[in-house]
DNA sequence: TAGATTGTTAATCGATTAACAATC
DNA sequence: TAGATTGTTAATCGATTAACAATC
């Protein structure tokens, strides 16, 4: 099946799969059915091999599942073996944050560099990254030159449309969104991905409230 | 309907709604229909009605929506004008940048305090918070005195599950997981909802992908 | 071999879309 | 009033689940 025409479910239970199968390496399980996998993960086995026939044939009858076999087929069906790279747009507090905790590189992504605006963080080192921070005004250079993939977009929310403006500009071909705003790429097929922190928490004050408010 | 009833892809929709509808309250706009609506958020109008209709009539025939009086039916749905309380368990990295980046107080949430196990932290201020930090040994107390609704877990991972043990002990009603862990709240009726920021950066890394790879 | 479990086809279920009478 | 647009019922579409032959 064309990767385009997988279902946005499908999509969104991938990341999934690979956790689980990361923890049940670490378990050092070694194989696993549709069955288990299911009780484990909350999804019924039908589910669980509808989603990974879509990609191929990762099981054996009789056997199940070789668990870092399909781990290595989700990973590589999610881009971790394409090595993109990243840059940081915004060295604010969440970025600041992402770059601490983040562990890029395991997820097979390279942090090429970070840049801001602002003159008295230019140069500083970033933890796990090649070079200090950049002044913006070298950042379109910098993404042509390097091919950069994905930018993680962490400037202030007033900024998020003009800094979006520069990466569509620049080349760019996919945003990671943490500026709480709809950032507008215009027709280019960039894509872009939104962490809203508050669509997160409303959820579940939704399901605090019980039935009879 | 029971709010019970209601799926998930609508309860996930509802915070859009607000978000659009908060930026249209900004740009001065007074009414809107379920097909300009839909237009400006990729949906039919078909579904946005269907939406809206399991909570009330909140609409007008001929007229469309009032877009002030339908936020605020929407916030009230998401349960914003309940003022749930919340405190942050972990005053690291992204702790931090929770609070001073995310605006509780717009989404109708009262921050109560704040709790760290490294005893420097203690007594320090917290921006738009009554209490200084408080010690962990005094969280069990604090949760029941105030009845706090939800707790902000953003200890590190190793320490995750033993904080949420503690969180499930004290009677806390909902957990906002930023630990990037799989935490276990036993049989209890404990609200969860996960960030993981590998599933939402995974995903786009997917979508960089073309039909070929 | 016999048992287990896959991959896939068919059946069911639920969500989205279309249509339209009601009504502002 | 006439036009616009809702709320809702019916139709369609897609996703999940069940069933089962293939096979390890």
């Amino acid at each position: 099946m064309k990767r385009s025409e997988i279902s946005k479910n499908v999509v969104r239970r991938l990341p999934r799969y690979l956790r689980k199968l990361d923890e049940l390496i670490k378990l050092n399980v070694e194989r696993v059915s549709s069955n288990e996998l299911g009780a484990q993960m909350g999804l019924t086995p039908s589910q669980i091999r509808q989603d990974f026939s879509n990609f191929g044939e990762f099981g054996q009858q009789g056997y199940g599942y070789n668990i870092k076999a399909l781990r290595s087929e989700i990973a590589s069906i999610l881009g971790m073996d394409k090595g993109f790279s990243v840059i940081l747009v915004g060295v604010g507090n969440i970025g600041h944050t992402l770059i601490d905790n983040f562990n890029f590189a395991r997820f097979g992504f390279r942090l090429l560099g970070a840049f801001d605006i602002r003159k008295d963080l230019v140069g500083s080192p970033i933890q796990g990254c090649p070079a200090p921070i950049m002044g913006v005004e070298t950042q379109e250079e910098f993404i042509s030159r390097h091919n950069v993939d994905i930018a993680i977009l962490s400037v202030p929310r007033e900024k998020a449309q003009a800094a979006t403006d520069r990466l569509v500009k620049a080349g760019i071909k996919a945003i990671w969104n943490f500026t709480d705003t709809t950032i507008n790429v215009g027709d280019s097929d960039i894509k872009v991905e939104d962490i809203y922190f508050s669509d997160s928490l409303l959820a579940l004050s939704y399901l605090l409230l019980g039935d009879n408010d």
